[in-house]
DNA sequence: CAGTGAATGTGATTTTTTTAACATTTCTGC
DNA sequence: GCAGAAATGTTAAAAAAATCACATTCACTG
């Protein structure tokens, strides 16, 4: 007889929005270590190996704070929003992603066997630094942890990465004398990215921070190319560090390359789409 | 009128064995280059952006040469280390992890708040790394990628990553001067790994690069914590980097616990389990 | 040690994904 | 334009996963 007056169900409770039990968490910590190395696991093989029933590790999934994530049926850690920028696309993210791609396959174009490069911080440049397996005997220079996490992943490409202290809001290092081990570097071609770039006012970004190693880097580098997006155009940031003749290459698009090909006498060649 | 003699139906052809067509094969570059940087993307969600039917991705997706693939309804790159299926969890593999867990665990009871930690390379500290959001205005200073990475995701943790050449082998950096860099920081606790701890000789690692920071840290830290488990008891590994005597505290359990408790005078104190 | 609430298990139900079979459209060479 | 093949769409059935409702177990407290 249903006679219980107040039950709300366990929905409530344990769902989204409650936390883990210790015996959840401990079994996380164990499926998590699993897993360190990447990988997906099957649920019921999880459930085996955990000595619990399936229900249970959906539940556990299921919590708020869990850092598990359940697709089709498969235990995966949950995307790291920092270097996995793209976790559920939607038609439109796929756009802007797609727009960006694009963009480092024509910068990607640039490269040559045996090249040392820099790579910028951002997520603009980030399919580039994943596709450069493509060439072979790079090495990679860059200050930004998620772009050092894609060149970790190629087995051919040598990767330096610039240290200092961590910054979140760019996923990038800040370091007093960044600036000086860049210019000791033989840097040969250089990926740079802009949060802004003005047809007048020039080249700026959001984080002061991220200044010093750009103007080194534009300092010493062989050649310098310019990667941007139309969101960019016309747009000033905080922070600037150059004009447009600071580059030797721009790779863009749209708007911002109809407008640059009106430009008389720019100084940067231009490669556009 | 069914006079269709010899139709084997599409399976055989379309199915795992066949190629994809040419226009599967330009979706499929469209679909990759979304998923350049990692991440998943709703069956659904590529069908409207590739404008055909979620069958036709399906075949696409199912043909042997195809990059791609489908789990849960998802889309995710054949090559992505992150949804690669971990066939074999073996108990034995995931007894280590749970080892490791709980040595940090232990080793997590050390640290005060507002400490500035080192924390070593190597997988064993990484479930430390993981954890540090429990305390307070903590500094973490290392030069392994994978521990980055970890503290990386902690909001209120400051992060100190020393740069250099990216060794895969040991997921950490070489530099030139990272041992001067260790000295300028003030480390208040150090936590050191090591792949091979033996009652007389000492400690040893795989790799040379990694004596340098090690040595530099043993020398500065105000308190210096080793942690291993017992598959490096005894060990002799080719790198060697210091002493027993070379630490404070030492995390560890079973084997290695019971005959480090049996060294008379050991100098430094014992955590076990 | 009964009683309570949290944690987990079980099986039915619903939803989603996968597969299969066949219809329809598009392409290609003549 | 037409035949035939290739590619894609549509629908139904099967399989798997996710959810739900409630039963059972466990760990405590008084």
């Amino acid at each position: 007889m249903c006679l219980r007056y107040k039950w709300t169900g366990w929905s409530e409770l344990g769902g989204e929005n409650g936390l883990m039990n210790r015996r959840g968490v401990e079994r996380q910590e164990r499926l998590l270590q699993a897993l360190v190395s990447g990988g997906s696991l099957h649920l019921a093989d999880a459930a085996k190996l955990c000595g619990v029933s399936e229900m249970t590790l959906r539940r556990d999934v299921s919590s708020r704070d869990s850092l598990l994530s359940l697709m089709g049926g498969y235990l995966v850690r949950r995307d790291d929003p920092h270097y996995m920028p793209t976790y559920d696309l939607s038609a439109q993210q796929m756009r802007g992603a797609e727009i960006k791609a694009s963009l480092c396959r024509h910068a990607l174009s640039c490269i040559d066997d045996g090249d040392t490069l820099f790579i910028d911080c951002g997520t603009t440049l980030l399919p580039l630094a994943s596709e450069l397996g493509r060439r072979q005997g790079l090495t990679v220079v860059t200050y930004a942890l998620n772009v050092a996490n894609a060149v970790s992943a190629l087995d051919d490409v040598r990767l330096i990465l610039l240290g200092g202290r961590y910054r979140r809001v760019s996923q990038s290092f800040e370091g007093d004398d960044m600036a000086a081990q860049i210019r000791a570097l033989g840097i040969n071609r250089a990926f740079i990215s802009a949060a802004g770039v003005h047809p007048q006012r020039g080249l700026s970004c959001f984080h002061f921070h991220e200044v010093a190693p750009k103007q080194a880097v534009i300092e010493t580098a062989a050649q310098r190319i310019l990667v941007f997006d139309d969101s960019k155009w016309d747009c000033l940031r905080p922070a600037f560090f150059g004009a447009l003749s600071d580059v030797d290459i721009i790779v863009t698009h749209d708007r911002a390359a109809s407008a640059l090909a009106d430009i008389p006498d720019l100084i940067p060649r231009l490669i556009t789409m």
